[in-house]
Formats: structure tokens, C-alpha cells, sequence
DNA sequence: CAGTGGTCTAGACCACTGA
DNA sequence: CAGTGGTCTAGACCACTGT
């Protein structure tokens, strides 16, 4: 009757969705189920953890471990380099800079990043095609007063996004999405009808609570974003 | 020197995020490490798993334990029911049910679902409401075939998803976003103008190998999913 | 083949929290 | 205060995989 966690894991959510527990129901504590399993409570402990990390078990000290009456439900997305996204597709990866430009950082992203009066961003506007069909349109500001390198660097050859990885190596970020409408410029980069309805990712960036980036990435009509779980 | 696996991963974290371990680099291995932070083998090593999960470091026997290049990031988006989502905003959740049919399936849903010629499915459009302003719009399909038992639920005083909920205790899904055009009959719904961009997020579930139901939710125009990592 | 991470054990103590 | 999960230990064996 020994067991691997992962055996444990995979029986016990069995149990659970074959309605052996029910949602809401308490189940046997880490000793009765090691002695059930034939193995350490560590073991036990194990394949619990992750079935409360994945949402499906909810755990408290003292009251013991219930089946989760809705499950959380996760979904998780890889937030990829457009290059290697486009690469992944099978497809050839192209960039190209389309603007640059250094300005006083506008009241909305000094609002949103919660950046000093008067501080300057690095404006950059790009385009990153897959087999020279327009892919994503970016439009990134990056804080000259947490990155003043960044004013050196052209980005000519590569994006921004490939020069930060490499630049900051970890970093918090705020990401959302959302249905924005193609403007005419917006169109025009990526060959799309005006109000054509576009996939929009935003992210802003944080170094030790320091601000770095923001970035607006405008999909290409039709694209979607999917992930199971 | 005694340190617990979370300080252990804080610790190892910053050595990475201030630069003294650099990307790509190779880290010490988990015997040197329970060394230096006067700790067990194990200790280290839920430490480093976690890191690993969360895409930091990437880990190979024999090989060992290295900075990852370009760290994989990974958002995590709660998929609520929309009740909760609606409640947790402080607004009044209210339900309506707009059209019941049981049809045949159609051929865009069969192949989708991989269901047999001729299936049967309970196709439900749903309005689901904020402070009585239209927040989601809901066009759903199930299938007869995997759970008969819809039929004879009418769905007039809740929504399907927490029938499903209560019926199905856990299921496999591909969710998919994507932003989509306000229709005629959506903007009604949704009491938007024609043209209006859309937060749509498409839902196939599964349950051991059947698929049980597709879904699509349209979001009122503006609307936002957000998160941090 | 040998080095590294992956997992398991048996036991211990601790931290929370429900009754 | 007592029951449950959370964490740690010291040691062991195993499974991969680079050399």
C-alpha cells in the first residue's frame, strides 16, 4: 500500500471528484491518511499542500481539511517574449522601432506608477511582426529616474522588453487585459480596420517599489490568449 | 544561522534580484547550501522547488540549479463565479435567464467538444447584473448526452454555472481570452452602442474525457481583469 | 559512473485556532 | 487546552543525466 505523493495526490482527487467526499466534508487528518496510505505523514503533507495550492482543499490548524465547496478555479498564463511567442508558432520574429522619444512623464502614467513631479520617461513605440504580418504594436515608457541607462541603449535592434529581462532581473508586476478599439494609428500599424476590436495587454512594472515600466501591447485583430487547468 | 525554507527563499531571491548570483549562472547545490544556511538538505529544497514553480530557477539533476536567463512569468487569475466577483465589488448580484432550447449540437460545437453526430445540448443565454447595470453576458452551451440531468433543471432562479458547480465537483477546462465586436444583440444585452470592444472569455470543460460545457462570457465594455505576480 | 536533485521516513516541536 | 496542520531534521535510497 505504499504510496508516492503524487499517487496520493491523484487518489485522493479521485475521491473527490467521484463524489467519495463531498464538497464542504471533512477528511480523515495527515496521521489517518498516512496510516490509510501506508506511508509517512509527510507524504500525506505533501500531496495536501499542493491540492490546497491548487484550490481544490481548503486547510485550518485545528478544524482539519475540507473539500472545497467551490472550487477555486486558477487559471494560469505564461507571459512569454513576443519573440519567443511568435517563434513558438512556428514563425519568423521581426521588430522594428517606430518611435523614441524622451518626455516629461504625462500626468496619467506619473498617477499610475506613482512617480515624482516632473520626472522623465523614455517613450518608445514598437512594432514586432511574425512572417512580416504586423503580430503586437507596444507603446512602453520606461522611468529615466530608475533606469537612466535606458537612455543609452537605442533600441534599434531589439525591444525594450528583451533589454529589461536582461537589465532587471526580477521585478512585480500589475498586469491587465482588456478589449480596446483600433484608432487609426492603431490600425494602421497592425494593417487592421479601424474599430477593429483588439486583445490588450498592460503591465506595469516595479523594482524594490521603485517604478520601471509601463507598456500598453496591442494584439492583432483575433488573437487569443489561452491556457488550460 | 538556522533559517526556515521562507527565509531561506527570500534570501536566495534577493541574492538573484540584487545581482550576486547572475542569470544563467550556476548556484551552489543543496548540500553546500543546508551548509551555509546551517539548515537541512529538505529545508533547502522546498525552498528551491518553490523557486522553481514560481519559474525563478530551473533545475536539472546532475546538471544542477541555475539562474534562469529569462524568468518564465506566470500570472495566476482567479476565475470567479461571477456572483462573487459581482459581490466582492460591493454590488447587488442579479440573475436572469433570457432563452432555454434544447437543440441539436451544432457542427462548430461538435467539433469543439468532440461530441458525436447528432448530440443533444441545452443551450442557455444568461444576463448577469450589477446594481441592475449588465455586467456579463452569457451564451452557453451543455451537453445532454454527459449530463442528462440539465434538462431538468430550469435555471430561472440561478445561473448554470452554479448548477454545474454543485453538480460537476471538479473538471478539466481550456479558457481562452480574447476581445470581440459588440453585435446588435450583444449591445442590447449588454446595453452598449454596436461596435463596442468586448472582454470575451471562452470556457470548454471536461469531466474524465466528456465534455460537459462550452461556454462564452462577454463582459461589459471597460471591463478589466487584473492581477499581480 | 558519479553528481545532483527528487522523494520518502520516523520522529519531533511548533503555531494556530476551535471548543 | 487540545487537535490539527506547518515545518524541520538527519538520514536514506532513488532517478536522472552529463561527462
Amino acid at each position: 500500500m505504499k504510496s508516492t505523493y503524487r499517487e496520493i495526490k491523484a487518489d485522493i482527487l479521485s475521491k473527490i471528484t467521484k463524489g467519495h467526499w463531498q464538497p464542504g466534508s471533512l477528511m480523515p487528518n495527515e496521521i489517518e491518511l498516512a496510516d490509510i496510505y501506508g506511508c509517512a505523514r509527510a507524504t500525506v503533507n505533501r500531496a495536501m499542500r499542493e491540492l490546497a495550492d491548487d484550490g481544490i482543499i481548503e486547510r485550518r490548524r485545528k478544524a482539519g481539511t475540507r473539500v472545497r465547496a467551490s472550487p477555486i478555479r486558477q487559471a494560469r498564463f505564461d507571459i512569454p517574449l513576443v519573440r519567443r511567442e511568435i517563434e513558438e508558432k512556428g514563425a519568423e520574429y521581426r521588430y522594428s522601432l517606430a518611435a523614441r522619444s524622451v518626455e516629461q512623464t504625462p500626468d496619467w502614467l506619473r498617477e499610475r506608477l506613482n512617480l515624482d513631479d516632473g520626472a522623465r520617461a523614455l517613450h518608445l513605440v514598437c512594432m514586432h511582426y511574425a512572417d512580416d504580418d504586423p503580430y503586437q504594436h507596444e507603446d512602453r515608457w520606461i522611468s529615466l529616474a530608475t533606469l537612466p541607462q535606458a537612455e543609452k541603449a537605442d533600441f534599434i535592434q531589439s525591444g525594450p522588453n528583451e533589454w529589461l529581462v536582461a537589465t532587471i532581473p526580477f521585478s512585480n508586476a500589475e498586469i491587465s487585459f482588456s478589449a480596446t478599439l483600433a484608432d487609426a494609428r492603431l490600425a494602421d500599424f497592425l494593417g487592421s480596420r479601424l474599430g477593429d476590436p483588439l486583445f490588450t495587454i498592460e503591465r506595469a512594472t516595479w523594482f524594490e517599489e521603485r517604478a520601471i515600466t509601463y507598456v500598453r501591447l496591442a494584439y492583432r485583430p483575433g488573437h487569443r490568449m489561452t491556457t488550460r487547468y
